[in-house]
DNA sequence: CGGCATCCGGGAAGATACTG
DNA sequence: CAGTATCTTCCCGGATGCCG
């Protein structure tokens, strides 16, 4: 395992993580654990062995943990260590150094927990500050459950597994006008909604996303989330 | 130019910064401008022709300019742009997240910019809460100016080009007992002083430190630097 | 089908030597 | 001092095959 050999804290986080395909795959498991081929399917420029090298890398290191999930469910899943969780800081900060960077969501990858994590690093706590709102994104198989309050910013993924029983009850929930408003649509037409001022209820209308609730929730929350801007090239 | 080809901030950051060596080169450049020798000396681990690499690299992506300085100093450096600086708090998490994974200062590189970037990581402002104090660390050639102020702490390289007249001044006014503390030794003697619980006044009997001015201003400021808990391993 | 191990080509990283 | 050129080594990436 090759080294930078070299006692600063940022060489010796890049021998653990600095690999490729590293940090994608932690970003990937931020919201919860996940088994081999949603990994597979989330990072479409990894190659089987890669991704099998880099769990072993990092479970080896104590960021990753391998776990068996009980009988009803046997499926192995990738789980984040404490210690692994730590990273999202770094994560979230090097997202916002990115931000302005050139995008090309036509050609690009865009994963599900890529869009709920970008959240997390445009949340503008400033323009929120009013803001009492709950968003459910339901992305394919993957569903988030988005709050703003108290001009602060949580999401995570809304555990599916045995989930029938709570989407009967949700359903019902929303038929009774006290579900929390849900949108449909892949992380793509999400980012365009959010980031390129894609309006929502047009997306609606071309059949990309579909909104069980009110749209007017919707629109509010996306004036929560603005890109930085991009630094001026003056001097250093 | 190998690219992630995914439209998430990380991997867009990745795509710039990832290769290796690029992050510790921005590591070296963030309290100033550095010469190409200077950046071969502190990551000793590098060879000519990566350094090379990652530099053209990275001013192409515009994290690194490259100036000529003016005639009389007639050498060419190399410095962050202003979107450059903006990783600092990237590198930052990143140092702290592996605050606590095993370093072995006895063969391990450990440049000034790196010690200089630790304090940063390692500031415990709770510690710090009536501190007021000033100390310089002299790293060889390296020089760098500390203040602890209204909890917060500040440390910035001191520029020595053309500094003969700043040397003499200082030196003068440290005689007239006004001038700042401060600490001559290796990177590594200082991270045993701050880290290790290495004693300056011993590390001064045993001829690793030297100090100018008050040794109790230095035990002081080393208080207001702690290493942060290593996580548990618990369950995520 | 999920979870890898294997084989191999291409390309980046590493060491060294050399030049303006 | 500031790089470039060359060669070697090894990691990455893609395809394929195995095995529960």
């Amino acid at each position: 395992m090759r080294s930078y050999d070299d006692a600063c804290g940022i060489t010796r986080a890049l021998d653990i993580v600095g690999e490729r395909w590293a940090l994608p795959v932690v970003r990937e498991l931020v919201f919860g654990p996940r088994r081999y081929s949603d990994l597979a399917a989330a990072l479409p420029g990894v190659s089987t062995n890669i991704l099998g090298d880099r769990l072993k890398h990092l479970a080896g290191a104590g960021v990753v943990r391998k776990r068996r999930l009980s009988p009803p469910a046997a499926a192995t899943v990738y789980e984040l260590t404490p210690w692994g969780a730590a990273l999202e800081p770094a994560l979230i900060a090097l997202g916002a150094w990115a931000a302005h960077t050139p995008v090309d969501l036509e050609q690009q990858a865009f994963s599900p927990a890529s869009f709920a994590l970008s959240l997390k690093t445009t949340f503008d706590a400033a323009a929120a500050r009013d803001a009492d709102l709950r968003v459910q994104f339901v992305m394919g198989h993957d569903e988030f459950d988005a709050r703003i309050e108290d001009a602060t910013f949580t999401i995570g993924r809304i555990h599916d597994s045995a989930g029938m029983f709570d989407a009967v009850h949700e359903e019902s929930s929303r038929a009774a006008g006290a579900g929390p408003t849900r949108v449909h649509a892949d992380p793509k037409t999400l980012a365009a909604v959010i980031y390129g001022g894609l309006d929502p209820v047009a997306a609606v209308r071309a059949e990309s996303a579909r909104i069980e609730g009110m749209p007017s929730t919707v629109a509010s929350f996306v004036q929560c989330f603005t890109l930085p801007e991009p630094p001026k090239e003056g001097s250093s």
